[in-house]
Parts: C-alpha cells; structure tokens; sequence
DNA sequence: TTGCGTAGTGATAAATTTATCACTAGAAAC
DNA sequence: GTTTCTAGTGATAAATTTATCACTACGCAA
C-alpha cells in the first residue's frame, strides 16, 4: 500500500479538518450520505462522473478516520449502508456551508473558474441533493 | 502552462467551493490574512513548512479566483500587501468552522489519522492563529 | 563587495491522487 | 447458459499537485 513521504501538518485545525474532506468526492459522498443515500449503488448512480473505484476508495477513508460507518448486511446480493457517525454529523454544518457559499456565488465562480487557464472544460451533472435551511 | 486535461466537476456548490479552497496551503493563508498577516515575507515566516514557492503560487491563484487582491507598493525594496475581497471575507465563516471542528477534535482525529496506514509521520508548526468568536 | 531582505519566476523532479480495466462471487431473471 | 445486480479488490497508468533548486533585481548595511 501507498505510504505517505512527506509529514502531515496537523497543527491547526484546519489542516486537519482538511485532511478528513481530502478526496475529490468525499464531501459529495457526505451530503449525499446525509441525505439518506446510504447504499454504495445509489451512490455510484449519483455522482456517475466518478468511477466506482475512487468511490470506494474514498468511502473506506472516510470509515477509517471515523467520519461514516459501515454496515453488511449478510445477504445474497450483498447489502450495504453507509450512515454517518456522530462525529460525521458534525461535519454536516461545513459541507451545508461549503454548499450554499459555492451556488450563492455560481455566477462569479464560474466565470472566473472558467477563465483559469489551466481549465479548458467543466461538467455538471445531477450531484444537486439539497438539505433544506428549515425543514 | 499546464492545462488540465479531465473536466473540473462543478455542478454543487461543493465542488465550486472546493475547487477555491483546493490547495495545500489556501485555508491557512485565507485564515492568516484574514488575521492581518497581509505581506508575503509574513506569510513565510508564519509557514515555514511551505516553501515560498508553493505559497507565492497559491496566492496568485487566489488572487485569480477574486478571493484576495493584492497591492503592490511601488518602492524598494518591493512591498506587496494581500487583503480579502468581498467575496473572499464570505469564506471566512467557512474557515473558521474548519478551524473549530478540526480543534474541538483534535483528540480523536489525532489518534485516526495516526492510526492512518499511509501516514507516517506528521509535523506540528506554529500556524495557530485563532480569531475570537466574541471579540 | 559580500551578504541580507524584498517579491517573484522557471524548469524539473518527486509525491500524491484519480482513472482505467480486469477480475471474484452468488442469486435471480430471461 | 448468459446477462444483470450486488459490493468489492488489485495492478497499473495517467493526471495533478508539491517540492527543490537555481536565478533576477534593487537597496542597504557592515
């Protein structure tokens, strides 16, 4: 297995609050989560831009730093669900935040993502799972 | 330049947003200008972990992305100044609430990500820089 | 005039993360 | 019997991000 060559930095909080969401998906596997997605199936047709592998990946991170749990259901086709832990629930106010801040300010992102040179094309596809302010 | 070759997801906020706070070092340096640490040198000094060339790369891209503006000072030797935009200060509850989470549980996320088969080793700096709730 | 401090760039290597593809295994539908 | 669905692993290539080092330029101090 790959094993990290260069020290973490874990001095502030925020390095390692950015250590736990470091992962291309792993805050779209979280809201989603959240919002009752819990079977890895479903996941894999929510965000289908992701290949099922780095899903799987992302999701066995994210049990190993606490963040979901995972339970097997012990049937034939197998059965899985993911749910958050408490700590994971946490989390939920900075992805909810992370979420409103980045459509709050669409417009303005997009045009100056889009203007990075280094971006020649973007994708958009139907990750929209929205938890409501007051439900 | 380099150019990237797979297209940038960005259908959620999520990823909008990720994509701004995407950089080793972006969080830290949004939380240490917002903390008055406004020039270059500062910054340096304040994560020595970085290299100066990483830093000065993450904040042109900020600086790109419209999250800061940067003054330069027409003199010798040269002085420059980063501050947050309008846009920028909206990502600061966001920082904080990083900040926060990743402190109030330092414990456990210490002992998981230690526990973490790739990482090795992990290093503690100075970059502890907290701005009051109630100031 | 060598060294330090300022802010920064360019080239390139190394590290890290994602992508791609093949493959396991059992049950049910056709 | 072949396909489909379930959840997942392993090997490897490709993409992307960081790290390292050399170098520009000017002024000031010893």
């Amino acid at each position: 297995m790959y094993e990290r060559k260069i020290p973490l930095p874990i001095d502030c909080g925020l390095h390692l609050t950015k250590e736990v969401l470091n992962g291309k998906w792993k805050p779209a596997l979280l809201n989603a989560i959240s919002m009752d997605v819990h079977r890895p199936s479903e996941l894999f047709r929510l965000l289908p831009e992701a290949s099922r592998r780095v899903l799987t990946v992302q999701l066995k991170e994210l049990e190993q730093h606490g963040i979901i749990k995972k339970k097997i259901y012990p049937q034939l086709p197998p059965k899985v669900e993911y749910s958050l832990t408490e700590i994971g629930q946490t989390l939920l106010p900075i992805i909810d935040a992370m979420n409103h801040w980045g459509d709050n300010n669409r417009d303005f992102l997009e045009s100056v993502i889009e203007r990075d040179p280094k971006i020649v094309q973007t994708t958009k596809s139907n990750c929209e799972l929205h938890r409501r302010s007051l439900s």
